[in-house]
DNA sequence: TAAATAAAAGATGTTTTTGTCCTTTATTGC
DNA sequence: GCAATAAAGGACAAAAACATCTTTTATTTA
């Protein structure tokens, strides 16, 4: 509802690179959806935006693979969700009027204002450091089923 | 973001119909969409959705068209988009995760729990009537753009 | 330098959502 | 009863989202 697959899989494709960033190895594409059971080809594509915008790290070749460092992870999530899904996803009218604004709000506009407020602060209050060390202490999971 | 463009449609189209309810006449599909700048069949569509759930009232034939009774307008909008999207919608897993509750849940489980709690309150605090009255006080609109 | 590897990139396919069109059914007013 | 009207319903079409497959490029290591 809140996210499209696409910013999904995006989400727990950069956790579970996060939460291996002890490793002494980069994480290849194929255990990462392994592990995070969403389409290999796709999260393919998704991690190609993500490596764009900076927000993870990739190298080619023999043992290369995907991976994060500390400054990557401590980015707060609004940053991956807002490459995925565009900076203005997270500011448009609920009822999805481009006039909406305090001047003319929408029947919804004050209430909607506020959930978008705390939805916002949800995004920019975690990072995704944060996710991953909830996964690597064991008290979170990406398990699909 | 959080609607899809049919609830958009469907919750700006109840709107209106109750803003209309104290004219003597029933609300043609054409003047909804024209009102509201909705594509025509597709909301017509929407509209079948919502008076087959009783949200909505129809009726057929020479001056017919649509209407709420003060029943009808006393529903939360929860129930509308509840009608449209499913009743589940609104309680899914952020990061689409089936497994995700609170024995195992998601890194954003407890984040993202307290912004579906808003969500649900702010669908269940607000009835299409009192959307509608909004409207008809000229302190909220419809406009698109 | 050559072979192997793994991500990047581009083309293509599928499914869902969004949107349109046409026919049927119910109702009204004459 | 008949013509007009307006919603209901079903078939179809376009666009977007989701997903896959193949080729290219960069890198490593033997």
């Amino acid at each position: 509802m809140l996210f499209s697959k696409t910013c999904e899989y995006g989400i727990r494709a950069a956790v579970y690179i996060a939460s291996q960033h002890d490793k002494d190895y980069k994480i290849g594409i194929t255990e990462i959806c392994e592990k995070i059971e969403a389409p290999r080809h796709f999260t393919a594509k998704i991690l190609q935006i993500l490596t764009r915008e900076g927000l993870v790290s990739s190298q080619k070749g023999v043992n290369g693979g995907f991976f994060m460092d500390e400054e990557q992870m401590n980015r707060p999530l609004i940053a991956l969700v807002e490459a995925v899904e565009g900076t203005e996803a997270l500011s448009r009218c609920g009822l999805g009027l481009r006039a909406c604004s305090e001047k003319e709000p929408c029947p919804l506009h004050n209430k909607y204002k506020a959930i978008r407020t705390n939805i916002a602060s949800m995004l920019t209050g975690i990072t995704i450091g944060d996710m991953a060390k909830k996964l690597q202490k064991g008290s979170s999971f990406l398990k699909i089923a």
